[in-house]
DNA sequence: CCTCCACCGGAACGTGAGGAGT
DNA sequence: ACTCCTCACGTTCCGGTGGAGG
């Protein structure tokens, strides 16, 4: 009987007292500084329990600014209520980031309908889709009352396969009439505000007949909404002074991003948990953030192509040699070196202005173009790595990218 | 005020991969 | 299997430019 690997964790007492509350899965009954943004739903969405059909609206906002939360909370609220007073009102919420299909979506919506197992339930792919989309009829019109179609996500839907599903469902109202009593509105959820202008004008005025936007939360509202998780979530008194401030400031400047702001708090808590500090530190937040910056930039340096990789690759070497604001001459001279270092070929500086830029816009590098005078016009560039990626960074830069070159995975032009 | 550096970035073009249609 | 088309990647050529220094 040798000592289990998990003892001693399990031994160790543990910070967190809910650590579901801090994920962005779980969906809170309290959203603090959203009050106008529910006022607006909920004035539209009333007229459901008044056995009235509610407008389509469209909610538009940057990620983690709160718009799924609100509408699972109104949804959830309007669903208990209806069944207070006895009126039906069936909210569904759909993801089109993971269900993005019109077919998906459909059957997805039918099967939700499912009442006990007296129908059968719609496969996954088999029916013609214009056959689920009756079956979504009759078993909205069966059930009856007033169905909310929330579509989470819903720029990412039409931009992959089109307009046609929001047609049908802006249309659904018809169809129900003309079979039954039950009525149908319908929600979007947008991180793109300019989604609209892939529908179709007609599909365009029947979706938007009311947009609510979520404006992003400032650091204020930000540490509002952690100290009220952090109550629940995390035990007393072990969040240092200024951890909450910290984690909102760097959120807030994430664009708002309350999704963020719980990551940090999370993954700081979980740090301190494994250096087995009693509470969360500022330095603790520092290390989450590093963290959450890795793990988001990782992945898109293994997928950029082996020239870029190498392009990357030249400018942290220059930043590793102590140089900032470098010139894009600069790259181009160590990334020279480093082409014939192992033996490939080089591509022209006109191509590495360009991946240079498309760098700057995957946020790896920062550059902006200055006048030195005399002394010519260029770019500055630098590298927004955060500190720990360093190394690796440069490891998969250089290695994988040659690796890739060498092996002849990528074509370079064989010339005379 | 003019020059001139060291690059920016648009335009036109070539090339091969991969998809659609037949 | 075939053509036709689009797309991403690269090249060449070149006009454009903000401001330090003369």
């Amino acid at each position: 009987m040798g000592e289990n690997i998990f003892d001693n964790l399990l031994s160790h007492p543990s910070l967190f007292v809910n650590k579901e509350v801090l994920r962005h899965s779980h969906h809170p009954s309290e959203l603090p500084h959203r009050k106008k943004e529910i006022k607006a739903i909920r004035f539209n969405l009333v007229e459901a329990l008044k056995g009235q059909i509610p407008s389509n609206m469209v909610l538009y906002g940057v990620t983690g600014a709160g718009k799924t939360a609100v509408t699972r909370f109104i949804c959830s609220q309007l669903e208990g209520k209806g069944k207070q007073i006895g009126k039906s009102v069936n909210p569904v919420h759909v993801n089109c980031r993971t269900i993005d299909t019109q077919y998906r979506v459909l059957a997805f919506l039918g099967n939700s309908l499912l009442e006990d197992n007296e129908k059968e339930d719609i496969p996954f792919t088999g029916w013609p889709t214009d056959r689920v989309f009756e079956e979504l009829v009759k078993r909205m019109n069966e059930r009856g009352g007033v169905h909310v179609i929330v579509l989470d996500e819903i720029d990412h839907l039409v931009k992959k396969v089109g307009d046609d599903l929001l047609y049908n469902l802006c249309n659904i109202n018809d169809d129900l009439k003309r079979r039954g009593q039950a009525r149908c509105c319908v929600i979007g959820i947008s991180n793109d505000l300019k989604f609209t202008e892939y529908l179709d004008p007609r599909v365009k005025s029947r979706l938007g007949q009311e947009d609510v936007i979520f404006s992003p939360y400032d650091a204020v509202q930000l540490k509002d909404i952690l100290e009220d998780r952090a109550e629940i979530g995390i035990k007393t008194n072990s969040l240092s002074e200024g951890v909450l401030q910290l984690c909102s400031a760097l959120a807030a400047q994430e664009h708002g991003d309350a999704r963020r702001a719980l990551d940090l708090l999370r993954v700081s808590t979980e740090k301190a948990e494994q250096s087995g500090c009693e509470t969360v530190e500022v330095q603790h937040v520092r290390m989450a953030q590093n963290q959450i910056e890795c793990d988001q930039i990782t992945p898109i340096i293994k997928t950029l192509p082996p020239q870029q990789k190498l392009v990357l690759y030249s400018v942290l070497l220059n930043e590793k040699n102590g140089l900032s604001n470098i010139a894009t001459g600069e790259v181009y001279e160590i990334y020279r070196q480093a082409c014939q270092h192992y033996g490939t070929n080089n591509l022209t500086q006109r191509r590495i202005t360009d991946l240079l830029s498309n760098l700057d816009m995957l946020g790896l590098i920062n550059s902006k173009t200055v006048s030195r005078g005399r002394y010519g016009r260029s770019k500055q560039i630098n590298s927004c790595m955060p500190i720990s990626i360093d190394a690796t960074s440069l490891m998969i830069a250089s290695d994988e990218a040659l690796s890739a070159v060498d092996s002849g995975s990528y074509r370079f032009q064989t010339r005379l």
